[in-house]
RNA sequence: GCGGGGGUGCCGGAGUGGUCAAACGGGACAGGUUCAGGGCCUGUUGGCUUAGUGCCUACGAGGGUUCGAACCCCUUCCCCCGCACCA
């Protein structure tokens, strides 16, 4: 037999498909199935992280056409938002990581100028996708496919039209947030934007005010206001220039004072601010302020203070924070600072640290607690305190509660509640109240690509989608109790979401996008276009043939609501189309997009349809890892699915990675078992014409055939169960190895000489469960093997329970353990060729056992009892696990069974595998129940399996 | 820290109270077939041993429940996803 090309295979295929319009789905009298995988991003080519995600979509819908369902697979191409536009611009600006990571993806220099423009993108990236899904064998209806964004008027309509809907609702509102900026570009950086300092995010920092005597503030900041009633005292450092500024307040003009650097974001951060004067620290000392709480404190001296740190002071809670509670001792001690800066004596040492929250096992001042935990001794001992700074905030912040001196101070009762849960409402009194501002400090030093220092900046008019509001939110609870998970784990983790998702901001100034309709200077972000677009799918092909002008508002609010009558014949086929296909039965994607996406969906899909088209359906899975290594771009362990295609081979590589795991487990690809795998498809493809229609054995079955039927049947049965949860690693492991490995045992068995009718019908069986897997290699089959039509729209097998018969294995077993023995004895006796093989069946320790528990379970049936008791018995003892095992079975029905069926059916196993014995040792096979003869009584006094003597 | 998911052999991973020294697969080693390579077939692959039976040590670590634990309970360590405005 030649050796099979598997490439010329893949393109036959694809073309037939294609030629087939196989994959085009319309609306149909069958049952149908609708599957979508989120369209990737274009700003490169696929890879197998998306490779995995889709091939389970793929397989799915292959399966659910096997089953006879119309089933529609479309896809899209997402275009939306700023790493198109920014990786463009890097282009025109030559920056060379950006051209370097172009040359890599294998474009020459010509090619990579014309990046330049974001255009080429959309139009470059979407073609060689659908180049690579056709390649990899993805069941999709192409005629669907569509780019996101205003480059695609249609589809810009009905994002539109969403957005309105949206609007109508009042689920979209207007606000303010923090982002972080360039100043000198004008523009938000994002995360992929920076040279330094990814991840680095805006802070909230509260600003707390201390009202001098002259009605002058004194501004600290702080992340903990929760411990505003903790405070005790103020602290300045001495030899610092603090500014004086006039602002603009809520309440109208203040006089703050603080250092400089808060000035300069203040100004950043859009306050309206001059600047008054400049105070030396010194000069605040010993005076005093009035807090928040009708209680006043004095201003004291520390030089722990950093000016580019908050404000540049502080105040202070001793018995929260480690470092105001050293300064505080220190300060206690020593009587000559005091004096310097005139301080009284009585009025220091009276200041305690007030203990304001609960913290479990510690109590109500984890300062003291950590500094003789760590043993500080003194303020510049700044390592320590910088370790206890870290570890304090976080266990003070998660795991306290406010305490008894907070009862009353709010409207609500807050004592006894955790911290971490009040802390936005302890705020939010305290600006209300006028004790407080927000201020944004970055985590961390940020710079652009542009190699700007960025700052926070306020965007406001920022519009949101409100996914807080609790109506809409229990809508989403709703929908999400009537969508079948796969897998099921994952729920908790929507639900989770769905708990805490709040208003998310919907559009940027910066990007590809649709604009929003009523603010036409934003552009909708790429997470809320991408919310509802599955229904989009619905009519897509259809919609595009339309005159652009008659695709507005009412015709979408016909095709999904159903509003009105249809304007015209082709709206009226969209709606029908509309609602034969949704809603979406099942759309997958990775597990990192529980948290926005997958939960977007359900939310936008509560919001604007009747409950009839809220999703069925929702897969998620975990990340591939290659060979064992998590995939990076540091790493450059990518691996592109043309590239993957080309060393692999497309069927091995979609039976590889669907055997690399499955659920929420992170699959690997396995590239020595793609090579691996590669032959064994090839054989697997050879033994199928091999076999198939030359079984000559007897046509009437046989015990073995009934074996492999039931093996047929229960595999079929298994295959068919995980294939329905998704569970594709053990469907294919079922259905390919654990099919062949009975499959060989079969042929051996019956000395090559299968049933006829039933091998071509595994044969058939396995090249149809196989198909999803790898169809390029079963269409092959099919046709080699004569079978009309396509193998992807075949008939799924079908099992018969009455046909699974557990039994049949343990006598197979028996059989196969025999010829093991039998070679180990024949080894052992030093025979080659024996003329005669006889075999003893006996168990007569199952004898003894079944006697004596007979008698035992006179006495009692308690397990607790019985058990020792039958075990106080040496031989029985021996054979501890089976008898355990039996003793088990026995419990649970009640009954003891003879001992004897079980050895009486080995017997005939035995007989019935006489003749494939004799064949496989070239011996005469004899089969001997103990106790018949002489012999076999010396035998049975052997424990276990059947006693072997060579002749 | 919180929410979610995990930690099993050289590797990927089955297994959730007794047929477990652990399915299935990969890899490695040995033998067979083959002109050769690939493929295919057979065997071995925790330790000590045996002709076979056997014994010991193992399922992140420690403790507990049980006649019996990889599996149930408690404590603890480690890894992955997420904690957002980023696709």
């Amino acid at each position: 037999m030649t050796q099979l090309d598997l490439s010329a295979t893949e393109r036959k295929w694809q073309e037939r498909w294609e030629k087939a319009k196989l994959f085009e789905a319309e609306p149909l009298a069958r049952k149908k199935f609708m599957l979508t995988f989120p369209y990737p991003y274009m700003n490169g080519f696929l890879h197998i992280g998306h490779f995995y995600t889709l091939m389970r979509v793929d397989v799915l819908a292959r399966y659910k056409r096997l089953q006879g369902y119309n089933v529609l697979f479309p896809q899209g191409w997402h275009c939306t938002g700023s790493p198109i536009e920014a990786a463009a611009k890097r282009i025109r600006d030559k920056e060379p990581k950006q051209w370097a990571s172009m040359r890599k993806m294998g474009f020459k220099e010509k090619e990579i100028e014309a990046f330049a423009d974001p255009e080429h993108w959309t139009a470059f990236f979407p073609r060689e996708a659908k180049i690579d899904y056709q390649r990899m064998g993805m069941s999709v209806d192409f005629r669907r496919s569509f780019i996101t964004t205003s480059l695609n008027p249609y589809y810009d309509r009905f994002i539109r039209w969403q957005f309105r809907k949206l609007k109508e609702k009042g689920y979209v509102t207007k606000g303010e947030h923090p982002v972080v900026w360039d100043p000198k570009l004008n523009m938000p950086v994002g995360d992929h934007d920076r040279s330094e300092g990814e991840g680095e995010t805006p802070q909230e920092f509260l600003l707390v005010k201390h009202r001098l005597d002259d009605d002058r503030y004194l501004v600290s900041a702080t992340l903990r206001p929760d411990t505003i009633l903790g405070l005790t005292n103020i602290y300045v450092h001495p030899d610092y220039d603090y500014q004086e500024i006039e602002i603009e307040t809520a309440a109208g003009t203040e006089h703050w004072i603080l250092g400089e650097s808060a000035i300069k974001r203040l100004e950043e951060q859009d306050w309206k601010l001059r600047p008054v004067g400049t105070i030396k620290g010194q000069d605040l000392i010993g005076k005093e302020t009035e807090e928040f709480g009708d209680r006043k404190v004095p201003v004291l001296p520390a030089t722990f203070l950093d000016p580019e740190v908050g404000t540049g002071l502080v105040h202070s809670v001793p018995s929260e924070s480690a470092d105001d509670l050293i300064a505080l001792w220190d300060l206690k001690k020593d009587e000559k600072l005091q004096k310097k800066y005139g301080l009284d004596k009585e009025m220091v040492a009276q200041i305690e640290p007030i203990e304001i929250l609960d913290l479990k096992g510690i109590g109500g001042n984890p300062a003291k607690h950590f500094l003789e935990k760590y043993g500080v001794k003194h303020q510049d001992e700044r390592k320590k305190l910088d370790r206890i700074r870290a570890e304090l905030y976080k266990l003070s912040f998660y795991n306290a509660k406010f305490g008894s001196i907070y009862k009353g101070v709010f409207g609500r009762d807050i004592v006894g509640r955790p911290i971490q849960e009040e802390m936005d409402y302890v705020k939010e009194q305290l600006i209300e109240q006028g004790w407080a501002a927000i201020l944004y400090q970055l985590t961390g030093r940020v710079v652009s690509r542009n190699l700007n220092e960025c700052i926070v900046k306020i965007v406001r008019d920022q519009w949101f989608i409100n996914y807080g509001d609790p109506a809409w939110k229990e809508l989403a609870r709703e929908a999400l109790r009537g969508i079948r998970l796969y897998p099921e784990k994952a729920r908790a983790q929507f639900e989770h979401v769905i708990g805490w998702l709040h208003s998310w901001a919907c559009a940027r100034e910066y990007g590809l996008g649709t604009k929003l309709p009523w603010d036409p200077q934003w552009v909708i972000e790429s997470l809320s276009d991408s919310t509802l677009y599955n229904a989009y799918y619905t009519v897509a092909h259809l919609l595009t043939k339309m005159p652009l002008d008659k695709v507005n508002d009412a015709l979408f609010d016909h095709i999904l609501l159903g509003k009105g009558t249809a304007p015209s014949k082709e709206a009226e086929q969209m709606r029908k189309s509309f609602t034969y296909w949704y809603p979406v039965d099942f759309r997958n994607s990775g597990k990192d997009l529980i948290q926005n996406h997958l939960t977007f969906y359900i939310f936008n899909h509560v919001a604007l349809l009747p409950r009839k088209y809220w999703p069925r359906g929702i897969g998620v899975n975990g990340w591939v890892v290659i060979d064992g290594q998590k995939m990076s771009k540091s790493l450059g362990n990518m691996i592109l699915l043309r590239d993957m295609a080309d060393k692999f081979n497309v069927d091995p590589s979609r039976l590889t990675i669907m055997s690399g795991g499955e659920s929420l487990d992170d699959p690997n690809w396995d590239s020595g078992f793609a090579a691996a795998i590669r032959n064994k498809l090839i054989a697997f493809h050879d033994f199928c014409l091999t076999h198939h229609g030359k079984g000559n054995g007897p046509a009437k079955e046989t015990p073995v055939d009934a074996w492999m039927e039931s093996r047929l049947n229960s595999i079929v049965k298994e295959t068919t169960l995980a294939m329905e949860e998704t569970l594709f690693r053990t469907a294919s492991q079922k259905a390919f190895f654990e099919l062949n490995q009975d499959l060989r045992w079969y042929l051996k068995r019956t000395n090559n000489r299968p049933n006829r009718s039933l091998m071509d019908r595994i044969l058939e069986s396995q090249v149809i469960m196989m198909a999803p897997f790898v169809p390029f290699l079963c269409e092959e089959i099919w046709e080699k093997l004569g079978k009309k039509g396509f193998v992807s729209v075949a008939s799924w097998p079908k099992h018969d329970d009455k046909l699974i018969r557990p039994e049949l294995d343990a006598l197979e077993k028996t059989v196969a353990d025999s010829v093991q023995d039998i070679q180990q004895v024949l080894k052992l006796a030093k025979v080659e060729t024996p003329k005669k093989l006889t075999l003893f069946v006996a168990s007569p320790w199952k004898y003894e056992l079944y006697a004596l528990l007979a008698r035992e379970m006179k006495a009692t049936r308690n397990p607790k009892e019985l058990i020792p008791r039958m075990m106080a018995k040496e031989s029985i003892k021996k054979h501890g696990q089976e008898v355990m095992r039996i003793l088990q079975r026995i419990l649970k029905s009640g009954r003891i069974p003879e001992a004897v069926s079980s050895e009486k059916e080995e017997f005939a196993a035995l007989q019935d595998a006489r003749v494939f014995l004799q064949e496989e040792f070239g011996a005469e096979i004899e089969v001997i129940r103990a106790g018949e003869t002489e012999e076999s009584k010396a035998a049975a006094a052997l424990p276990g399996k059947p006693a072997i003597l060579v002749a």
